[in-house]
DNA sequence: TCAAAAGTGTTCACCGTACACCCATGT
DNA sequence: ACATGGGTGTACGGTGAACACTTTTGA
């Protein structure tokens, strides 16, 4: 059959301690007036990476995105009311300390704590943070909602609301360190008013992703 | 766009203490002579999960498959040289006692060491490969393998074919069942002419994918 | 009685968590 | 001095791999 496709992403970031994912306001039938992930039409000549890179240029600066990689292809006849379309995601991620400038239209929303969404949407934003949540655990993929530079306290922080569970910075630290993700900047920030010890600066030491935790059973025999 | 979709599946069994995958050889252009993977056009009104469940009919007795999900889209527009298709990929799994009746044209090839592949197609059958040895060691995939019922030297043969290293018979055994995945039946297979106490016989607990054994790491705190 | 195959016990290394304790800084 | 937040040391439980040893069978 010849079938309409599309190209739609779950882009999420930490704003404000809390994972947010980027949603736009549909203005017309269908779903007039539930929120929808961006993303839209593939076209003849281009693979559905390029597409949906292409698509997020109108929300968001492409060069914020520190990963994106595809979900899941979606494909229930019923799932536009209006015509047959399947629907390719991808999980776009965008590092904590970027705030893009986007249209009217579109705005960051909890993940947690949906608005009223359009066909499957909200079902394909759980599949991302799932994605997002497994893959914290087994690879690097941290670089890519952290900033450049940041304290294990922030980079806990950004974990705790990834996670959604709390995450003690000491034992991150050892952890990420042990795994080869991060190093220490030889920098530090000064504490604050209240006082404290300054706190050292750490970075990712890779910017693509990377399995740092592969199989850890049924590994292959050492001999 | 209107695109041409269609549903592919890797169809993985254990074999002769051997990965196979199951492929049929194109007699037409294009890619004449080369082997494919099994599946063909999504139809009007069909979800791609129902339609490559149609295709494999043709191919094989779909009671046979134990476990089928998706794995990933491929919509290179070059894929295929003829004409624009988009490709979703499947992995399916077939139990290791089961002989299906197939086609003249299709067979089984060891999935290491694949004949001349027609398209991107080898390509997704090392992503089957992938995605089936990762899934062995975090969720109870093993079901989808092994036949109802089997002795650890058995299954421990069928987890070395399919990650491709050894596994030992006697760790597997504390493995799986520490994670509740097999359990005894009680009953026994008597030994061979060799001698040889005789193998308690083991069934998997359920025949759904599961996963047992979940973010190993950056896990929940207890409190 | 011996070989063969299955199953058990034990040891070891490693990993992630928890938590007590120490360090550096501002007031 | 002392509060505050960062960082280190350490102990604990759990897990999987390795391997020696025991059990059960056939010849």
């Amino acid at each position: 059959m010849l079938s309409a496709h599309e190209a739609l992403a779950v882009v999420l970031q930490i704003r404000g301690g809390e994972l947010c994912v980027l949603l736009w306001r549909r203005a017309l039938p269908p779903c007039e007036g539930e929120w929808a992930l961006p993303g839209g039409r593939l076209r003849a000549d281009e693979s559905l990476g390029a597409s949906i890179r292409r698509q997020l240029a109108q929300k968001v600066d492409v060069r914020d995105l520190s990963h994106l990689e595809q979900l899941e292809t979606r494909s229930d006849p019923e799932r536009d009311p209006q015509r047959r379309t399947l629907a390719t995601a991808y999980l776009g991620l965008v590092p904590a300390h970027i705030d893009p400038v986007v249209p009217d239209d579109t705005g960051w929303h909890p993940a947690a704590d949906l608005p009223p969404m359009a066909f499957d949407h909200a079902s394909i934003v759980r599949s991302g943070r799932r994605r997002l949540r497994s893959k914290l655990s087994y690879t690097n993929l941290g670089f890519a909602l952290a900033p450049p530079e940041f304290t294990m306290s922030e980079l806990s922080a950004h974990y705790r609301a990834a996670l959604g569970h709390d995450v003690a910075a000491t034992n991150l630290r050892r952890v990420l360190l042990r795994r080869g993700q991060i190093e220490e900047t030889g920098r530090s920030v000064p504490s604050g008013r209240s006082g404290g010890r300054p706190a050292a600066l750490f970075r990712f030491r890779a910017r693509e992703l990377e399995v740092t935790d592969a199989f850890a059973v049924l590994r292959p025999p050492v001999g």
